[in-house]
Order: C-alpha cells, then structure tokens, then sequence
DNA sequence: GGCCTGAATGGTAACCGGTGTCATTTTGCA
DNA sequence: TGCAAAATGACACCGGTTACCATTCAGGCC
C-alpha cells in the first residue's frame, strides 16, 4: 500500500493556480529548494525528510526512495550552515599549519581533498606561526568561531603538546600528522621517519660509505630526529656509526644545507657522504660541494629527504627519500570524516610508508 | 543622563541565586556566550547588540562602547553560521584553482589569506578539472552550497569564459586573477605578464643576443601569450625581431622545457639564448644544455619566468622574472572583502608588478 | 511655551533551513 | 484483537537577521 500523500505534488492548502504543467525544477529557477519544498512535494513532514539526509535507519525504504526521488528531480541539497547551526558545528575541516616548505603544503592539502571529495566536507586552510605569543588563543578563536568539524595539525604545529588540550575542550575532533606517534592513535597518522632514515643508511652502507655525514633539522622537530635515528639504526646494523663529530644542525633550509656542508667538507677528513634531513638542505649541499669543487657523486655522495619536485630538477638528480604526503592527508581527513572505513585502508594498504629513490648523488666511495 | 539598565548585569526576570561574585567569564565555560547573553548583560535588545555588530550608525555612542566592553569581556563573537544562514550568505571566501604548480598555489593562497586576515573570513581551497566534463557542475554546486561570499579565480580557471555567467547568476561576488584585462575592472586583478616579458627580452637584447629562443605554454595559456607578446615588443624596440623559427611549444613542465630545448639546441644554427615562459620549462633547458655539454652562461643565456624558489636552487641558479603572486593575491581578498580600501591600494602601490631577477645564468654571447 | 513633525533609537515577532525531543500513528506479529 | 515496535509528525530551538512598529527626542512653528 502506497502511503498517502507520498505522490502528491502540491500541499492542500497550496492552490492550484491553473498555469500549464511545468517541470518540478522550474519552480527553483530564482530560490534553492529547501528541507520543506522536499516535505512539501512528497507529503511528509520535514523531520522525516531530515532523518533521509542523516541516513536514519528509521524510514521505511519505499518512502525513502520517494524523498530521494524528488530531492534528485528539484536538485536538492542541505544547506550547510543551517545544518551546521542545528548541530552546533559546521561542516568545515581545518588545516592547521607552519610549515615553510609550499610543496608539502600543497601535497597536503591534495591528500585532505582527496579524502573528503564528495562528503559534503570542505577544507579551510589555516597557516600559523607557532611563535606568535597569541598563537594558541589564535588556534582557539579560529576552531571555536567557526564551530569546526575537525581539525588537521601537520608539522611542526603537530609536535605542539599545548593544542590537543585545548580542542579536547572545545570539543573538536582533530588528527595530528607526524613522524612518531605522540598520542593514542585515534589521534595520529604517523610517517614513520625513522623507516626512511634507515633507507638512506642502508643504501649509503651498502655503497660502502663509512664516514657519513648528518646534517640535522633544528632540535626542536621531531622529524629530523626520526630521520637520524633510522640512519643510525641502518648503519649499527652494517656494523658502523654515526660519528657526532659528523653531524651537525641545520634548520631546513637551503641556506642552512649549504654552510653546514661547507662546514662538513673543510673538515680534515672529510666525510664521503652526507645525508641532509630535508631535499632542501641537500640542494644546499649540491650547492657548497660545487663551491669547493667537489664533484657529486664521484667525491661526495648526497641523500636527501621528502622527494619534492625539486630533487628531480637539481643536477645532478638528487637521491631522497620519498614520503607519501598526499597519501597521508587522504588517511587524515578520512580517518575525520570517515572513521570505519579509514580503519580498513590502514591496515591493508602499505603506501603510505617512505621509500628510497635513487637518482645520480650516490655512488660507491672513491 | 545613563540610559537605563545599561549597566544592570542581569535581567530582571533571572533570579540571583546568591553564589559569590565571580567574573563574567565563568559562566561561558562550557557554552559559548550568544547575542541573547550580550543583551541580557547590558540592558538592551539583542537587535541594538545586532546593530552594533554590523556597524550600524544607528546607534548612540554611549550605548555601542558598552555593548563592546560586554562583548570583550565575556569573549563574544558573532555565530558566523548563524550570521550566514539569516544574510543568505556565508563568509567564506573560495579559492578555486587547476594549476599544478604548488608554489604559485601557495603563493596565491597566502596572500589571498593576507587580505583576509582578521576580517572574519576563511579561504576555502577549492582545486578542480577544467577539462572534466563535470567541471561547471562542481563549481557551481560548490559556490551555490556553501553560499559563498565570494570566490577568486585563478589562472587557467579565470581564463575560462564559461564561469563568470554562472557566479553572476547566482549572485556570487568574485575577482579573476590574470595576465591580462578580460573584463570590467572591479572583476579583474592584472599581473601584467607583457611586462615581464619585456624585461626578459631587453635584459637579452642588451646584452647583444640576437638568436633568442622562445619556449611557450600551451596555445590556451594566456600567461605564456603575454610573455611572448612583450619580448616581442622589447626586441622590437631594440631593433630586434623575434624569428618564429626559434619559437616552439612546450607545456609550462619539466620535462617539456627538456624537450623543447633539445630541440632548438640541435639545430644547425642554435639560439644564443633561450627564454622559457615559466621557471620549471628553465629548469628543464638546463638540464637539456648539460645533457648536450653547452655551458650556461657561456655557450648559453636562459631566462624563467615566476622566480619561485626553484630558481635559486639551481646551477647555475637562474635568471628570471618575478611575479608578486602573494601581493596580487593580497589584492585581491582585499577587493573582495573590502572594496574601498583596495582601490586606495592599487593606486599608490606599485609592488604588484613584474621585476627582472638577474642571476648567473645570463650573459653576453660569445 | 505647547504642539507637531520627522529622525533616531529600541522592542517584538517572524524567519533563515535545518535538528532534537517526545508524542502519536501505523505496522507486524502472536 | 491486542500489544510492542517501527514509522512519522508537532513543536521548540540553534543564533543570528529583517520587517515593522512603538517610543523617545530634537527642532521648527505658531
């Protein structure tokens, strides 16, 4: 039995006024449809048509289907921020950032993107400076004001202990990104650094370096230590160590990687290798090499970390280590907006850890 | 005289329950203080509180900076969603772009969140496909359902005529980011791209190159058709004429940039100089003149176009012409979210236009 | 000085487009 | 037929805005 009313096109009280049949959409053409003209059309109340937006199990399928039958035919959609106002929070996500280098930020975004297309969510970005004595009441205004769905903190905003806190508060849910897990894991999507140092200490052992040199990111980023202690690790296992002597901090720039190579390679003996923590201290490093006239690979070889576009542009082409960023935000935004099905890609797909590539910089020690 | 109930804390009708004094803000601890509470706390309206948050004039002078101190001392800030659901409305500005270069993106994205800093307005990134057959659909259905304030197009998206019929129609500001004037002016903001061009082409010409080869975008890019356009005129001021043999197409890619070189770099006679109408076709003519052991500077003059950090990471690092993008994208939020004072801007300031960057990959020919 | 007029200001109710709570109707099954 | 469970609806509410009306105030006029 068809429910009443269900195929009804006009509410009762809304006279007919006799004009020739025209197309449901018609009606629409200067006003969006709402929850009502939906309610209207097919009889119903508005709550009813409300629990088909939300997927509630409790409407029956035969009326379900009408909703969504006119809801496609006057092209209907909820608005957002009426929704967002009922629910007390908006369907925004948030992407907290200071982080100086565009192409992660770019690469990031892309992945967030990509695990919200067609969700209904949208991506606000937010870059920041973690230095700024208004930082955390920024942080807050900016989560708070705009009642936040869910927030994305990616390096080194992150490694922040001071921020979880404050959205537990608020009540937001947020994901952080980083190289180690600082957090239970609901909360963290984790690059595994230290995987990819190792890489690179693997690749440079097995080339039989043995004098290799580190160029680290400033102390406070856990990324850099991530990175030195896989390189560490790769080179206990072939039976050789980081000698301290041979590293030395940069700041992730390539300013920073070309005078700590400078420093590194005026050495006495100087080191046959040196692995930067980011691609943009390698470059630096190409860049103080020439300087001296050190030829690369032959004199000196070169790993980088990140795999940017830039390391395929630089001469020669810079061997790295190659961090899935995209893949990573798609896991993060997912794991925000689609939790269940966020738990499954984790376990199965394996894309998401950092790998090596190598290019021209490395070669076997004179 | 005061007005009456100006300085009451609470309505009549709310009892005192005779707790101790506490600070205003302990009552918003866990829950957000709304426009009711503001008007409840000092005596008025909520329609008086809602005058003063749009700015009206229509309010005394006594009254508004009371209503201000309640507001700053309870930490009150308008709903946006609220705001936006009764003025139609949202304030969320969308950034919709189909550029693959991160760094113009950042760029582009930083300075357009420069305008809108402490304005009440978020950027909402919005990537896309133009050559997807949905694309007008999802740009419209994004606009439409989030009830944009206004939306900034930026190359190739401003170059497509098809979209500004449907903002319009919708009644969606927005503000079209390119290297040439394509519509009325409060629609447009201008990078001038002939500009650039023409410093690149009299930097050549001036060091008495008279082989000059070009590398353009794609035939749709209006940006490489600027920058063609103003070599052409620089040379022609010098006497010089831009040979079309020496002009090939190439994709604004590497590896493009490659290719092209290659070729003009085989020829029997090749050019003396080359210029590439963006910096990672630059980077890829360095790597062709390395692959074919023609030395830049000395055998060969190469120009980019962008200045993006890339140019400086090369070697040699490279000559190339800069384009404000943060400041053009500055330019435009500002004209968006606040007309007035853009106009004062864009008259004084002359930052937004394009500047020659000389570097080591230039020289007089041999 | 009192009255009238218009401008300035404040109050009330309805509305923007959805959701929550809880009551009511319908359905399936013993 | 009765009853519990499922399906649906009525109504208030989210936090602002507008439309419209009521009040107050100032100035001009007689």
């Amino acid at each position: 039995m068809v429910p009443r009313g269900i195929f009804r096109m006009t509410d009762g009280e809304t006279p007919d006024n006799g004009k020739p049949a025209k197309s449901l959409r018609d009606e629409f053409v200067d006003r969006r449809p709402t929850i009502n003209d939906v309610a209207r059309l097919t009889g119903v109340s508005k709550k009813t048509v409300s629990r088909v937006i939300n997927k509630s199990p409790a409407v029956k399928e035969h009326t379900r289907e009408e909703i969504l039958r006119v809801m496609h035919e006057i092209g209907y959609a909820p608005d957002p921020q009426a929704r967002g106002l009922a629910f007390r929070r908006s369907f925004l996500i948030g992407m907290i950032y200071d982080n100086p280098n565009p192409q992660y930020v770019v690469n990031m975004q892309q992945g967030l993107l990509d695990g919200m297309r067609s969700t209904g969510f949208e991506l606000v970005v937010h870059p920041c400076d973690r230095a700024s004595p208004t930082f955390l009441e920024d942080v807050r205004n900016f989560v708070e004001r705009q009642k936040l769905y869910g927030v994305i903190l990616t390096p080194s905003v992150s490694e922040d202990e001071r921020v979880p806190p404050i959205l537990r508060q608020i009540g937001c849910e947020f994901i952080r990104i980083a190289s180690v897990s600082l957090d239970e894991p609901e909360h963290m999507i984790v690059s595994h650094d230290h995987l990819g140092g190792a890489a690179a200490g693997r690749h440079l052992a097995e080339l039989g370096h043995t004098r290799i040199g580190f160029i680290s990111g400033r102390e406070s980023f856990r990324s850099s230590h991530e990175r030195r202690r896989g390189l560490e690790r790769a080179l206990g296992e072939a039976g050789l160590a980081l000698d301290d002597e041979l590293v030395v901090q940069g700041a992730y720039t390539f300013e920073s990687g070309y005078d700590c190579a400078r420093d590194l390679l005026q050495r006495p003996v100087r080191p046959t290798a040196i692995f930067a923590a980011n691609d943009e201290m390698a470059a630096g490093v190409l860049q103080a090499a020439r300087s001296l006239d050190i030829r690369v690979p032959d004199q000196l070889s070169v790993v980088g970390y990140d795999n940017f576009q830039l390391a395929e542009r630089l001469w020669p082409r810079l061997t790295t280590v190659h961090t899935p960023t995209r893949e990573i935000g798609r896991r993060a935004s997912t794991k925000l907006v689609n939790p269940q099905s966020a738990a499954e890609i984790e376990q199965q797909d394996p894309r998401a850890l950092p790998s090596l590539v190598i290019r021209d910089t490395t070669a076997p020690p004179l």
